[in-house]
RNA sequence: GGCCCCAUGGUCAAGCGGUCUAAGACACCGCCCUUUCACGGCGGUAACCCGGGUUCGAAUCCCGGUGGGGUCACCA
């Protein structure tokens, strides 16, 4: 293949969403599979909703995602400027060409007049576009509405009769017929381009050849084949991606909850469990595989793998992947992702002392393998800031079973025996748990179960050797205590009722 | 409503006329591992939207229906 080049352009009117972020990782994907180059544009045409904010956030994302390009917004290239309302001059000029070929012409129609054949059409169940009212209105006549403070928007003029055949790479040969088209606009009356207009001039001066982006442009592409003829420019390749829908099946957005990419950031995902999962919606490796890094998706993706039908996004599927890349994470990744929710949580001190940096160790390989996103820490560190209550039945029900207290007393004597001197790490825990059946002449039974349920509360949990340290001494000692205490008032409470 | 796209298990999906009594993954269920849970291992439940063609043969091709979605802006 030759000089590929393609390139994702975002509208700057909020974060980047999952779908945007979905089409521009497969630009991206192309582009180093076939050594071509990727290309970053910002489409801020709509003056009203485009900020320089959002601009930051979607590169901040695509960054975060390990996404980065060649050229444009940033880096720079020859093709620039890279933000489309730096590039006006160039679309004036190309609409200027465009009228005085006689392809396009001045309309002063009302928005109140617009929407009265709109509305018309709408009920006469035609097609909804603008018929061309216009189109013979003289010169000098539309210079008269101008002196009465009308302003012009710039139409395309589509021909009347013609078939326009997109050809799709993932859909075949689309066909649209122009009578349902309308002279559609290419200049607002401010003179800023529409995105029809805008994004032909753009793709061709940047040299685009492959067109890859999210189906809802499909009916879009007839409009710009005939700007691209009209200019005489060649026409690059187009391939509309199926879309990425939400729970209900209809076009994933914010309702369907986190939309946006920083969302899942902010929620403690992984970029690369996000890549992962996205490379999977509407994309499939030829094997059975699933697990990909960002390398090995770029040696495998290909547009003759791209799914026609839509994908319906599945948290499921995140949940477990990034639960999977998490367990596959250094503990040093795991624990510097988490201290920020320990921190936010009250945990950890906003300085994160090294000591503190050293428990927040503990605490990750304790429940790491617990967590689909880092977020979650929180709930499982809850446990051991809190004084178990054993109100829960189940601990309640161990906690009570016969010689519980005798046991769990010469445990406590013995784990402060054992660790006075000695730092209670995972080594010396396992060790000290190993021998305790033998040193109490007690069943594994009598010994382990209510042990987690004197220091937790609770029946389930992370394995005692990683609990344990985690709590300290000092701490377990106090909860065998009142463990204690507990068991001793179940029992006077029980002889008072006999 | 017009136009356009799509249609394999609950979800993502493999399949591109015979090897389909239809892969794999997530979820779910069971067993094992573990004196807990989770992780991990093993196994299981579960699908070709319907109707016509074409063909010796159709999940695969064609037509129709149905269903779902997208799009119809001086938004992109």
């Amino acid at each position: 293949m030759k000089h590929i080049k393609v390139r994702f352009a975002p509208s700057p009117t909020g974060p980047l969403h999952i779908g945007g972020a979905r089409s521009a990782l497969f630009n991206w994907l192309f582009a180093r599979r076939y050594g071509g180059k990727f290309l970053v544009r910002i489409e801020d045409t709509d003056l009203e909703r485009s900020s320089r904010e959002s601009e930051e956030n979607i590169l901040a994302s695509l960054t975060w995602l390990g996404l980065d390009w060649d050229e444009g917004i940033g880096v720079g290239g020859s093709g620039g400027p890279y933000r489309q309302t730096e590039r006006l001059d160039l679309y004036h000029k190309y609409a200027r060409r465009l009228l005085e070929q006689g392809q396009a012409y001045y309309c002063y129609c009302t928005e109140e007049e617009l929407a009265a054949e709109r509305e018309a059409l709408l009920s006469a169940g035609e097609m909804v576009r603008y018929l061309g009212r216009c189109r013979k209105l003289r010169r000098e006549d539309g210079l008269q509405l101008e002196n009465e403070g009308r302003r012009a928007v710039l139409r395309f003029q589509v021909p009347d009769e013609r078939v326009v055949i997109v050809a799709d790479q993932v859909r075949g040969q689309v066909k649209f017929e122009c009578s349902g088209m309308g002279d559609f606009i290419i200049l607002k009356s401010d003179d800023v381009p529409t995105y029809n207009f805008a994004v032909v001039v753009d793709d061709h001066l940047m040299g685009i050849t492959h067109v890859l982006r999210a189906e809802e442009h499909l009916s879009n592409t007839p409009r710009q084949i005939l700007l691209y003829e009209a200019l005489g420019w060649e026409i690059p390749v187009f391939a509309h991606i199926s879309l990425i829908l939400g729970k209900d099946r209809s076009k994933m957005s914010k309702r369907h909850g986190a939309a946006a990419i920083e969302q899942y950031q902010a929620l403690g995902y992984l970029p690369e469990a996000l890549v992962n999962f996205m490379a999977l919606l509407g994309w499939s490796p030829g094997g059975e595989e699933e697990v990909f890094t960002l390398d090995q998706l770029q040696e495998q993706f290909s547009l003759d793998r791209l799914a026609k039908n839509p994908a319906v996004f599945d948290l499921d599927k995140l949940n477990w992947l990034n639960g999977y890349y998490i367990r596959q994470s250094s503990l040093d990744r795991v624990t510097s992702l988490a201290i920020p929710f320990l921190q936010r949580a009250g945990y950890l001190s906003s300085e994160a002392t090294p000591e503190e940096q050293e428990w927040a160790r503990l605490l990750v390989t304790a429940v790491r393998e617990y967590l689909s996103n880092m977020s979650e820490i929180t709930n499982h560190a809850a446990l051991f800031f809190h004084v178990p209550d054993y109100n829960d039945p189940e601990a309640r029900a161990v906690l009570e079973q016969e010689q519980v207290a005798p046991v769990l007393g010469a445990i406590k004597d013995r784990l402060v025996k054992t660790f006075d001197q000695k730092v209670l790490d995972e080594q010396g825990v396992k060790d000290f748990l190993k021998k305790m059946p033998k040193d109490l002449g007690v069943g594994g039974k009598k010994i382990y179960l209510p042990l987690r349920a004197a220091l937790t509360g609770r029946t389930k949990g992370p394995e005692l050797y990683h609990l344990i340290p985690v709590l300290g001494l000092n701490r377990a000692v106090v909860r065998l205590e009142s463990a204690l205490g507990f068991i001793f008032a179940q029992h006077s409470g029980s002889d008072l009722d006999v």
